[in-house]
RNA sequence: GGAGAGGUGUCCGAGUGGUUGAAGGAGCUAGUCUCGAAAACUAGUAGCGGGCUUGUCCUGCUCGUGAGUUCGAAUCUCACCCUCUCCGCCA
């Protein structure tokens, strides 16, 4: 959520900021309904200070009145009713004025939240200006040694590639078919090695966050309150991207939402709560299966583990003070933490700078990682495996997760996260890049203790 | 799922219709005292919002949430949310 009093202040910048994320809002609107708000509110206020005033004037009066006309003989009534009226003549005026008002504002209030929930964070003010995904630029790439994907699969192993799809199905790794049979669509089962692959790939990246990087690690809830989605700026926009558990239909005190991220657990954990601020930033690292409904991309990405319902992520966030030089070095040092653990991996990878037209509602500043996937297109592709947000103060101030500066004051704190590794989608590049001619499949090293000793993943398996 | 108890400020806790944003205590901050500290004493100690004359200014809201009764609600009514205890069930 934006803060209103900044838009007062400065329209242009917001305006401009949607305008440059290609996300339409009615401005004007939000202006008039914020300027019928306040009169509305101004000429309440004045009314409940006159009732508030009436009442330590004449209040104890009306009720000494009306507990001695309970008891009053029929002839002295006569003279406490009047004068009983007499006083109560403006307290009520004021009643019928203020619920005239209440409803004014009941009118207009709700559509007012409604259109600021939707107004995005503008792009930080250097984030390359573009449309869409086509105009994001390539910050920098790395490669393992011997693999260039420049030049073609086999020209740099000798052998033409298998897709993951043919390996983890001549390896017995994912079982496609019977995924679909339980689930539908864009579901699987992972097998044996398989599961195990994909159980390393996440503990290992858990543990490097925990062990190398301080992050404190976090087990969270995947299925949480709309408080929890609006909050961290999933919601309204993104309602359709996440499946709803209708428990109200069935009599439940309130609905829920299957999380398509850890990032909702890890930031919920401080909502509506005052950090001190000797204790931030707070880094906290989870591994939590995410759901996403993926309404929108029915046709896209249907083969194969990219584009699933259901998959684990191990996610790091960052809140830290509001400072924008501080939030550019955390974001740095998260990229960091997930370079080094793709390049311990030997995957090749890229850096890009998203342009303003590819930032989603709630960030100002979004860095992805894509690793390169042999088996993606007609001779490989770089696909999305990471992202790495910056949010400003977006969502603390959604969440209401305040911090007291060392002079007393409160405020927003900032917001990073940044994915460490999302699995089964990492295991495209690795099962596509660590591929032998024999069809099987090497384990980089740091993986192997997770996967008991096994160096290569082969047929029998 | 059944039965019961309860949700008040940073924390504990009083408050069952009247000036209560809220007694009392703890904590915290500052001061006095002290060589220093402790103790004692004194004072201070919420958030969010609106206004303009932007001020050591005026003002509204907030006692789980929402609605209602009332001239007036932390206090009464209704609905909801949450927490705890016991029983049942259970990974």
């Amino acid at each position: 959520m934006i803060d209103i009093k900044a838009f007062r202040e400065n329209p242009e910048r917001f305006i401009r900021g949607a305008s440059d994320k290609g996300i339409t809002i009615d401005f004007a609107r939000l202006r008039a309904l914020d300027d019928e708000r306040r009169s509305i509110l101004t000429a309440l206020e004045a009314r409940r200070a006159s009732q508030n005033q009436l009442g330590k004037e004449t209040g104890l009066r009306i009720g000494k009145l009306k507990g001695q006309l309970k008891a009053a003989a029929a002839e002295a009534r006569g003279a406490i009713e009047v004068e009983l009226a007499a006083l109560e003549a403006a307290p009520l005026k004021l009643k019928a004025e203020v619920t005239v008002l209440e409803a004014e504002l009941a009118n207009v209030e709700p559509a007012w939240h409604a259109l600021l929930m939707t107004v995005p964070q503008p792009p930080a003010h250097d984030v390359p200006k573009g449309a869409g995904s086509e105009q994001n630029v390539e910050i920098r790439r790395w490669n393992p040694a011997g693999f260039d994907p420049s030049r073609p699969f086999k020209t740099n192993r000798g052998f033409a590639p298998k897709s993951h799809q043919e390996l983890v199905k001549a390896l017995g790794l994912v079982d496609f078919e019977r995924g679909v049979k339980m689930s539908g669509t864009r579901h699987y089962v992972l097998s044996g090695m398989g599961m195990r692959l994909h159980q390393a790939v996440l503990r290992y990246a858990l543990d490097f966050m925990a062990d190398r990087r301080g992050f404190r690690p976090m087990g969270v809830p995947v299925i949480v309150r709309e408080e929890c989605m609006v909050g961290t700026g999933f919601f309204p926009a993104g309602r359709e991207q996440a499946y709803h558990i209708e428990e109200l239909r069935r009599g439940g005190g309130h609905d829920i939402f299957l999380t398509g991220t850890g990032e909702v657990g890890l930031m919920g954990i401080h909502a509506n709560e005052v950090i001190p601020h000797e204790s931030l930033p707070l880094k906290y690292v989870t591994s939590s299966t995410c759901f996403r409904r993926e309404a929108g991309a029915a046709g896209k990405d249907t083969a194969g583990l990219y584009r699933i319902h259901q998959f684990d992520k191990v996610e790091q966030v960052v809140v830290c003070r509001a400072d924008d030089a501080e939030s550019r070095r955390w974001h740095a040092t998260m990229l960091e933490s997930v370079e080094m653990v793709l390049q311990s991996l030997e995957l090749p990878y890229r850096l890009l700078q998203c342009c303003t037209g590819d930032l989603g509602v709630k960030n100002e500043d979004m860095i992805d990682v894509e690793c390169w996937m042999p088996g993606r297109g007609e001779n490989g592709e770089y696909g999305e495996t990471h992202s790495a947000s910056r949010l400003g103060d977006f969502q603390c101030r959604r969440l209401n997760l305040r911090y007291k500066d060392e002079h007393g004051k409160m405020q927003f704190a900032y917001a990073l996260n940044n994915t460490v590794i999302a699995s089964p989608r990492i295991l495209i590049p690795l099962l596509e890049i660590h591929q032998n001619e024999d069809g099987s499949v090497s384990v980089p090293e740091p993986l192997r203790t997770h996967l008991g000793g096994v160096e290569k993943i082969e047929a029998s398996r």
